[in-house]
DNA sequence: CAGATGCGAGAGCAGTGCTCTTGACATGGC
DNA sequence: GCCATGTCAAGAGCACTGCTCTCGCATCTG
C-alpha cells in the first residue's frame, strides 16, 4: 500500500514542520543566536542528533526560517494591498509600508534575520531570492497601476537619471512595466527608505531621538508618495 | 614613584588596546558571530581568562567595537565634509553619504555590527549613543548652514507635517538649528534613505537587482538632496 | 618592609554544532 | 511470508565556546 508510504513520508513531514514551528518560537524569543538545535530537539523530546536527519545543519533551519519570513511579510504585504480600493494608489502605498512596519514590528527577529546582519558565512542566493522578492512585486504593481491610469504624474525636479543607468533601470522595471526612468529610479530610493526607516526602528535607531514613530511614519510615507508623483490624499 | 604606577596602567591600557585591535582584526574577517574571546587571548598568547581581568563579557567587548566602529564612521564623515567647499552645501552631503558608502563597503562587518541585527539581548544604551550620533551632526550642520547662507529653499508639495509631530522635531532640530520643520522631517527621511540604501548594499540585497550600484547610490543622494531643497549642481 | 592589590595560568562547568556508530523499526521486492 | 534495504532515534564523543573559580606570583601602596 502506498498509504503507509505515506504515513511515513508524512511523519517526516510533520516533524519538519514541527522542528521549524518550534525554532520560529525560540527564534522570537531568543533571537537568531540564540537558536539552538539541542533546545529544539529538547523542546521535541529528541535527542539532537536526530534533528539533523530533518536539516543537515543548523543554517539550512534558519535558511528555511528566512524563507518563512520572507513569505510571511510577503503575505501581509499582499493582504494590505488588496485591502485597499484598487485606483487609490495612493493609499495602497501607504497600506502597504503600514504593513511592512507593522509585522516588522510585531516579529522584530525574524525582521532581523531578514534584514539584520547576514548570520551564517553569507546568505544562500538561489533559494530566498524568489520570496525576498515577492513585497518588491507588489510596490512595482502599485506604481504600474498608477502610471497605467495615469494617477501618476511625472516628478520633476532633480537630476536626471544618468545614463549608463539604462540597463540597471529595466531590470528593475521588470517589477513596475512601462513606468518610466525617474519614477524607477525613485522607486528604488522608496524602497530603501521604507526598509530604513522601519530598521532604524526595530533595532533601536529611533528609541533616543523620535517619540511619535507610528506619526512619523506615516507623515514621511505619505511624503514619499508625493514624491514619486503619487497623488495626494 | 608614580612612574611605577603609571607603567602598570600603561602596560594595562596597552594590552586593552591590543585586545580591542586583534578583536577589531577578527571581527573583520569572522563577522560578529564568529568572534571568539578565546581567539583573541589565544593568539595574544594568552590564557581566556587573562582577558576577562580587561572585558568582563564578550558583549563588553563588542561594545566597545561598536563605540570605536561609530567613531571611524564618524571620523569618516567629517573629514568627507571639511574637504568640500563649506558653501557646496549640496557637494558637501553628496561628500558625506559617499564616505559612509565608502567605510561600510570597507568594513562590512563592522557596518554589520552597528546597523544589522543588535547581536547580544539588546544594546548598552548609554554608552553607544554619543559616538553614533557624531555622524548625525555633520548633517544637520549643513542643512542648518544651508539654511542660514539661504541656500536651502523651502520645498513644497507633499502633505505639511502633523502638529502632534512637533515636539519631535523640536528635539531633532537641536541638531540643525533654525530649519523649518518641513526640512527636519525630511531630514530624517534622508538619514533612513542613507543608510537603507547602504544596508541593501552591504547586506547583499542589491546583488541581484543593480549591477552599478555606485552610479544609483550617487544619483539617489542627489536627488534627495533636491527634494529637501539644496542647491542642485 | 609588610600588606594589599592586580594579574596570568590552569582547571572546570555548562552549553554549543556536528559526526559517528549502534540497534530498532518500517518499507518494498522476492 | 521472508529477508534485504533503507530510515530513524539514541547515545557517545570531539572540538569549540563563554564564563567562573582558585591559586600562586609579581607589582604597587602605605
Amino acid at each position: 500500500m502506498s498509504s503507509s508510504q505515506t504515513a511515513r513520508r508524512r511523519a517526516r513531514a510533520e516533524l519538519t514542520q514541527e522542528i521549524v514551528d518550534i525554532a520560529r518560537g525560540q527564534l522570537a524569543t531568543s533571537g537568531a543566536a540564540g537558536l539552538s538545535l539541542r533546545a529544539v530537539a529538547r523542546e521535541m523530546g529528541m535527542v539532537s542528533s536526530a534533528v539533523y536527519r530533518y536539516f543537515p545543519s543548523r543554517d539550512d533551519l534558519l535558511t528555511r526560517l528566512i524563507i518563512d519570513g520572507y513569505d510571511a511579510v510577503g503575505e501581509a504585504v499582499e493582504q494590505a494591498d488588496a485591502a485597499v480600493d484598487p485606483d487609490d494608489v495612493t493609499g495602497r502605498w501607504v497600506a502597504v509600508c503600514h504593513a511592512v512596519r507593522t509585522w516588522a514590528l510585531a516579529h522584530p527577529h525574524e525582521y532581523a534575520l531578514l534584514h539584520g546582519s547576514p548570520v551564517p558565512g553569507y546568505r544562500a542566493p538561489d533559494d530566498t531570492v524568489g520570496p525576498a522578492a515577492r513585497d518588491a512585486v507588489v510596490y512595482g504593481r502599485i506604481l504600474s497601476d498608477a502610471w497605467a491610469s495615469g494617477r501618476l504624474v511625472l516628478p520633476d525636479g532633480g537630476p536626471p537619471a544618468p545614463a549608463p543607468l539604462a540597463d540597471d533601470l529595466e531590470a528593475v522595471r521588470a517589477m513596475m512595466p512601462g513606468v518610466p526612468d525617474a519614477v524607477v529610479v525613485r522607486a528604488v530610493a522608496l524602497w530603501a527608505t521604507l526598509y530604513g526607516m522601519v530598521s532604524f526602528e526595530v533595532f533601536g535607531t529611533f528609541d533616543t531621538v523620535v517619540r511619535l514613530r507610528d506619526v512619523l511614519f506615516d507623515h514621511t510615507v505619505r511624503s514619499l508618495a508625493a514624491w514619486i508623483g503619487l497623488p495626494g490624499t
